[in-house]
Formats: structure tokens, sequence, C-alpha cells
DNA sequence: CCTATTTCAGGGGTACTGACATCG
DNA sequence: CCGATGTCAGTAACCCTGAAATAG
């Protein structure tokens, strides 16, 4: 009737909260990078950051996004070498760098909003909206409680 | 009053559901690793699976954690070696490995029973049991239409 | 002296891919 | 020949650590 039993999760695993939260990340991680063609979600990050907030160092980049400063300079480099933003010394602070989008960057953020847009679509299908918006509520304070104390 | 604007987030992606569950699984699964000590989160997957459904194939095992079976054969090494769970060759299929948990394997699993239960609490602090509930319930539908179709 | 910032070198766990030999 | 299995090598993206140099 139902699947085979052979395949079936451990018990254990099956109602494990962070097996499910890891398991399913996984799977949403890896068709949003699919659909995101020659960038990675890192970059996506830090284009919104830019996009939102205007030019910023890369510490407060790294602090804004989540990310490690080892991976900030990585996709930094990267986006840059490609023409879609830009890295200038800071004259106040000249340790600083300070990142900003270019005209290009900000064309492909445009782009990439869409991506994203209909990858969530994708990838949350079986949520009704009221669905999705309780998860993300439930995932926004267990995020707060992970990264604020 | 809040926190350092500098620091926020952008809109784009505090709101965006894939990055929530990324970030947040990335988090919870550093927390339950270094619980774990000496094992991964593999490890206790495979162990789990040979409790409850006795000795099994290598890719039968894959098939119920929803891991590769590259990965099966060395996290299935690193466990032999450690005297946790034995690889025979299966008599009937000689070209199939049978996994089974060894007296001490369930010994090891016992005490990461109680260390992942454990950790589950501190991971999900923030939430009440029927706030848990409901993310479980639903990251499951989302499991399965990432698995099933 | 101490702190913050940037960068680099490297490792570690996870997910995956391709290849191969083996067996039924 | 085909399909499933196990193994191996290698890749990729992400997370993290440590160290160094520079600047305030």
């Amino acid at each position: 009737m139902t699947a085979d039993p052979t395949e079936t999760p451990p018990r254990r695993l099956s109602g494990l909260p962070s097996r499910l939260l890891t398991q399913t990340a996984a799977h949403v991680h890896r068709l949003v990078t699919h659909g995101l063609g020659d960038f990675r979600t890192h970059h996506y990050a830090l284009m919104a950051a830019l996009a939102e907030a205007g030019p910023s160092s890369q510490a407060v980049l790294g602090r804004r996004c989540g990310m490690d400063r080892s991976d900030v300079t990585a996709a930094v480099t990267e986006l840059a070498s490609r023409g879609l933003l830009r890295r200038t010394v800071d004259p106040a602070h000249r340790r600083r760098n300070i990142v900003a989008l270019t005209a290009e960057g900000e064309n492909a953020l445009r782009e990439l909003d869409q991506r994203v847009q209909r990858l969530q679509d994708e990838a949350f299908a079986p949520l009704t909206p009221t669905e999705r918006a309780h998860l993300a509520e439930l995932l926004t304070r267990l995020l707060d409680h992970h990264t604020r104390p």
C-alpha cells in the first residue's frame, strides 16, 4: 500500500527536528543553487545587502549576511572579477575596503530577484502562503536564538 | 534601541524562506555535531536505522537515511573500524554487504539517543512543544515533496 | 599595546558525480 | 546486456580556524 518499508526512514530520525531541518534545508538549497546558474547564494546575499544599504565594508557585509569573513573575501573577489561590484579603499580607514554594486551588478540582481522568487514557489510548493509565513516566523525566532546570545 | 542597523540583514534575505531554512539549519547542525563528540550525524542515522530495522545492505541504508552510497561506504567503514558495527558479505547476493550493529554499537547508540535528545532541547529552546510539532509537520511535508516526486 | 579589518592558507563535514568492477 | 551494488577518486559549496599584515 504505502512505501517500501525497507526504504522508510527510522522513526528516531523521521521525527527528529534537527534532522528534518537539515535534510529539508539540503534539498531546498540544492534546488535554489541549481536554479541560480552561475551564481551562488552567497553572491545573491552580498548583492542584496549592497543594494539595500549601499556601499559597505566587507566586515559589515559579513555580519549582515551571516557569512564568514573568508567567504566574503572570496565571493567579493569573484563578483568583482565579473564586473558586478567594485572594491575600493576607504579613504578614511585605509585598512578597510568599500564594496559597491556596479550598474551591471544592479541588473544582475534584478534578474536574480525574479529567479529567487520563482525558486521559492518551487521549493515551498506544498505549503500555503499562511503556512509559509508561519514557517518563516518559527525559523526567524530560532535564528534569533542562535545568533543573538 | 534595537540592533545596529549596519548589522541588520537585508529585507530581501531576512524574509526569504529558503535562506531562513538554510541559515537556521547551519546553526542547528553545528550545535548538534559539536554535541555529538566523536560521532557525526551520519553515524547516528546509520546506527538508528540498523537498530530499528535490523541488519541491512548499504544500499538500503542509504535510501532509508537519505544518504549517498559513497557516504554510506565511508561511514560504515569508519564505524566498523571502531567495532560499532560489523560488515559481512551476503551469502545470497555476494555483491552485497550486510551491515549489523554490534553490542558496542547498541551501547553507543543508547548514549547517542540521550545526547541527541538533549541537543534538541538546546537547539529548539525558543519553541514550545506545540510549535516544535508544527514545525516538524511543515518540514515533513516539504521533505516529502522533495523526495517523493 | 590593543583592537578591528582584510586577506590567505588550510581543514572538515556534507552532497554529489563519474568511473569501475562485481554479481545476479 | 542490464541493473543493482559496493568502492574509489575527485569535485563543489559551505563553515570554520589560525595566522599574518595593516591601520586606527
